[in-house]
DNA sequence: ACGATAATGATAATTCATTATCACATAAAC
DNA sequence: GTTTATGTGATAATGAATTATCATTATCGT
C-alpha cells in the first residue's frame, strides 16, 4: 500500500470519523459512501496495511469478530449496545482490579465490555 | 440424548470436575480419558445437548472459541492465564458500572476477564 | 436376550470470515 | 503522455470451527 488511491483514503477516513470500532462490513458500508463500487477484499487489504503501518488496532470484543479503531495509546474500555450493536469507546476505567483474583494470581492487565443501551438508542430505539 | 452413555457420561464429569470453562478441543482431552477413542463430534452433540437442557453455559472471552462451564447462576468474571491459556472463574466483582458509561448511556451488564499469570504458572511456569 | 432406535466414530460437508488469484484499472515516475 | 507496477474488483480458495451423514454400536424397554 505504497500508493494513495481512493478506496484507501475512504477506509481510513471512515474509520477516522467513526470514533468507535467497525466492523470490516461496517467500514466498507461508510467508506462506500465516498467510494462506491468498492469491494470488501480491498478493505480487508487496507486493514492489513494500516494495521501493519500502526495507524489502526484491533478490538475484540467476547464473542464478536473483530473491529478495528484509530490507534488510541491510552488505556480504555468498550460499551455495546444490545440495541443497535454498534461500540463506543468508554474513558474511564474501574481501575486496578488485582484485588478480584485470588490469592497467588497477578493480575497484568484486564479487558471490560459494558453493555445497554446507547444515547441515541435510549431516545429513538431502533425497529426490532 | 436421552440414553445414558459412557461417552455422555464422561464429557459432563470432565465440565463438572474442571471447576473451569473448557474449549471443546480440552473437553475431548479430558473426557477422553474416562472414555477412549472418543471423536469430537461425540463432544460438540453432548454440549448441544446440556446446553439446550440448561446444564452448561457458555463463556465468550475476546478473541477466543466458546468455552463450556457449569451452570452459575451467579453473575462472575473470568481469568485467563497468558502463561497456560487456562481460564478460571473470579467470584468477585467490581459492581455497578454505570458511572464508567457518558451520560445518557445506560449500563444493564458487564464482562470482565482478567489477564495474567495463575498460581500454579506462578510456582511452575510452563515451557515456551 | 431381543428388538427398536438413539448415540457414536469417522469423515464429508457446511459455514463464515478472511486471503489469494488474476485480469483490468490507475497511481506516479519518467 | 507513456510506462510500469501497484491497487482494485470479482470471485475462487483457504482455514478453522462446527454440523451433517451414515454405517455401526450400544442402550433400554419389553
Amino acid at each position: 500500500m505504497e500508493r494513495i488511491t481512493k478506496q484507501g483514503t475512504a477506509i481510513l477516513n471512515a474509520i477516522k470519523a467513526a470514533e468507535r470500532p467497525l466492523l470490516a462490513q461496517e467500514i466498507l458500508d461508510a467508506a462506500t459512501a465516498e467510494a462506491p463500487g468498492m469491494g470488501i477484499a480491498t478493505v480487508y487489504r487496507n486493514i492489513k496495511s494500516l494495521l501493519e503501518n500502526g495507524l489502526i488496532g484491533t478490538v475484540y470484543l467476547p464473542g464478536e469478530n473483530p473491529r478495528y479503531e484509530t490507534s488510541h495509546h491510552h488505556h480504555h474500555h468498550h460499551f455495546h449496545c444490545t440495541l443497535c450493536d454498534k461500540v463506543y469507546d468508554i474513558h474511564d476505567c474501574p481501575g486496578n482490579l488485582q484485588q478480584l483474583a485470588p490469592d497467588g494470581f497477578q493480575v497484568d492487565s484486564h479487558e471490560l465490555t459494558l453493555y445497554g443501551s446507547c444515547s441515541s438508542c435510549r431516545l429513538s430505539p431502533p425497529p426490532p
